[in-house]
RNA sequence: GCCUCGGUAGCUCAGUCGGUAGAGCAGUGGAUUGAAAAUCCACGUGUCGGUGGUUCGAUUCCGCCUCGAGGCA
């Protein structure tokens, strides 16, 4: 039994490019992919969530993709779970796996073996506190947290609605305040991540380009086929960018002009919050994609970081 | 050529009865442990078109110039 438990993984915002260098690495590495993408789960939610085609999909294996269909249920803990199991299975063939993808909190909840506890949800909880607070007010929520949780009502702030109902939902379950059981293990893997980065006008631009170029290919059909098999805007999966918008444009609150620009601007401010949330992991080494006009040579360099970093299978 | 209106933040505009300015949007920084492409917090951005005059002091008042929109001829 090999005791390797490598994990290589190429992060980034939404555009910079990261699919297709992670085809190149992945080949260079005779590694696979497992997508760490909270969106690319979904089955025919393609163009939006710019999956790579079928086609490269054979030429190296890709993982955690079109696992659920849209108005099923698949969190982070899934995730986790999920990509979890493959990494093990995978270095038990000795094949390296590569977590390519840009959604920060499934990234951190592998790489950091996040403790989730308890092991459920009880979604009545939550109803119950949401009629409390249409009832009463946020504030009285807040409040009531503040008894049961102070030190995580200091760190929220008393109008995070999700987070503070999430935590009295953990004290009512377990009867513990949520800030005590949240744990981590950064040294469960061997790791070594690569993020991709562009200047924020370059990549902006790109961002531009890119939600013209889904347009161009069909983005407005997809959401209409998936409307037709009745996946609508209720569904967290349709409240995601470019989706969200277009059923507003398709319900004609808003004119094709500015459902681009939302659309546009939307991306850009993920994009900037993508980077918000990477930069704080300092294991990270950048990559600037700008810099390299020579992909060849972007890749051999990440090829090189890596493989100092992983063991030798 | 004449008349009118306008030129203030990246954009759209407000305002200063003379004491070097503020909204919205765009943008920036941060947070993030079962919705995360979600959700939440914080923050500004200026030769007030140019130039001369009046004034202790002009973005504000006056003259000239310039650019833009409209009207008359």
């Amino acid at each position: 039994m090999s005791k390797v438990n490598n994990l290589a993984s190429i992060i980034g915002p939404t555009a910079v490019g990261k699919s297709e260098i992670s085809l190149y690495v992945a080949q260079g590495l005779d590694a696979e992919i497992l997508s760490c993408d909270s969106m690319q789960v979904y089955k025919g939610m393609d163009i939006g969530t710019a999956k790579v085609s079928p086609q490269k999909q054979m030429e190296v294996k890709h993982h955690l993709i079109d696992i659920v269909n849209p108005d099923q249920e698949y969190t982070v803990v899934d995730y986790q779970t999920d990509a979890q199991k493959l990494i093990k299975q995978l270095n038990k063939n000795n094949t390296i796996p590569i977590l390519v993808g840009g959604t920060g909190l499934y990234y951190q909840a592998v790489v950091d073996d996040y403790t989730f506890y308890p092991m459920e949800t009880r979604n009545e909880i939550r109803e119950k506190w949401e009629q409390v607070i249409s009832e009463k007010g946020l504030e009285y929520a807040y409040e009531y947290l503040k008894k049961i949780d102070n030190d995580y009502a200091k760190i929220i702030s008393n109008n995070d609605q999700r987070r503070i109902i999430r935590a009295i939902e953990v004290y009512e379950i377990t009867g513990k305040p949520f800030s005590t059981m949240q744990n981590l293990n950064p040294d469960k893997y061997n790791l070594s991540s690569v993020g991709l980065y562009l200047e924020r006008q370059e990549l902006y631009a790109k961002i531009n380009n890119r939600v013209l170029d889904m347009l161009d290919n069909g983005l407005i059909e997809e959401v209409i086929i998936l409307r037709k098999n009745g996946y609508n805007q209720d569904l967290k999966s349709m409240q995601s960018l470019g989706y969200k918008q277009i059923c507003y444009y398709l319900d004609g609150f808003l004119t094709k002009e500015q459902m681009i620009s939302e659309i546009q601007r939307d991306t850009r401010r993920f994009a900037k919050r993508q980077f918000t949330w990477f930069n704080k992991d300092k294991r990270i080494t950048w990559f600037d994609v700008g810099k390299h006009t020579n992909k060849e040579k972007l890749v051999e360099k990440i090829l090189k970081h890596m493989e100092g970093q992983l063991y030798k299978v």
